[in-house]
DNA sequence: GTCGCAATTTTGACACTGTCAAGATACATT
DNA sequence: AATGTATCTTGACAGTGTCAAAATTGCGAC
């Protein structure tokens, strides 16, 4: 597997200069090549071209790295969504669509990513950073709020904004995971899937 | 923790009798206590009174237990949706909210097995048992046809029975997970989300 | 009944993991 | 230049999954 030390910027110095990043750049690297289950901090560390407990500096552990990487995520996913809900040159209707398509697709194409921002290990007991809470949170919220318009337009039915959205964001995050975790095995279909979904929330 | 030897029922000779489903009943209780990421293959066997390497006459593997426990989830689940489907005392309309409501509940009240029916490990990297997928596929096909049949009653919209029912059962799948996994914080909210759901599903 | 084989269980071992404690090194501020 | 602090390393420990080889037992053929 590994033959020897290949890190990528072999450090002149001591000390590694950024090495938080360095870090979190290999992990997701790693990641991508292997899954989420298949990275140690021990390889991280290697890769990095650094000694084993060197990471313990930079993050208190190895769940805070992960909740780092999912903190990026959220990060672009949400930047995404901003982008896409203010694009004027698009009706309620086509935001909504697109909404809906590039979700299923973030996820779909980040797939482990997207693991580590749902993962259950993070939220459910309470090992979520702080960092990672002030990043996700705003992403939720919008996304609410985006239902809310997207109700008050006549798109979509209903009066609770909320309850709405978490049906919606439910339905998009089950798909994405099912086919993202295998269930579902033809991703070719992913597209035709979230179509129909579409077609199913919107108002007729 | 575990003060000592706490095998439930201590076996009078070498041989154990029937290791293979007390392994499986002692690791449905070690999971229900601490999650699945605690349970390792050695306390398992502690708990059951054994030697460390004894489940490996039994499992080829830990993913071969694991795929055991997922596997009797399915078929619990899947005689609880059969029993609801040929209820004669219920309506099409009913027996969908029960569907619903059920499925939900289910996944809320399992969380762990849950977890396990549908974890990525098992799934994605083709480590599914074959008695796991003998007994998962009836559980979707089943699943295709109850959609298909409320199609047909006009409770449901659309043709094609496979897209619907891949949408909600990704919804349900959605919901559940993101309530299990703790992103949705309230579980007393669980009922209201799903019966939101039910509500933007149905033909009006 | 007993002999032998196969199923079962055990002990020993190995590589790997996360993480802590102590020491070594380099940088920054005075 | 001295000193403190941030950074990095080496050593260590308990825990993990799993393999190989040895031990023990139960069962069927004689």
């Amino acid at each position: 597997m590994s033959l020897m030390n290949v890190d990528l910027v072999p450090r002149s110095s001591y000390h590694h200069g950024d090495l938080r990043d360095a870090l979190l750049q290999a992990a997701k690297s790693l990641i991508a090549e292997a899954g989420i289950d298949n990275l140690s901090l021990r390889k991280l560390a290697e890769r990095a071209g650094v000694s084993r407990t060197a990471p313990y500096h930079h993050f208190s552990d190895k769940n805070d790295l992960l909740c780092a990487i999912a903190a990026q995520g959220f990060q672009r996913r949400h930047a995404e969504a901003v982008a896409n809900f203010e694009d004027t040159s698009l009706t309620p209707r086509e935001k909504f669509e697109q909404y809906i398509l590039d979700y299923v697709k973030f996820a779909a194409n980040n797939p482990e990513q997207y693991e580590l921002m749902f993962g259950r290990n993070i939220w459910k007991q309470q090992k979520s950073t702080q960092e990672l809470r002030d990043v996700a949170y705003p992403c939720f919220q919008h996304q609410v709020e985006m239902i809310a318009s997207w109700q008050s337009c006549g798109l979509l039915s209903g009066d609770s904004p909320l309850r709405t959205s978490q049906v919606i964001w439910g339905a998009v995050h089950g798909i994405a995971k099912l086919f993202i975790d295998g269930i579902y095995t033809d991703v070719a279909q992913i597209e035709e899937v979230s179509q129909r979904a579409i077609e199913m929330f919107i108002e007729k």
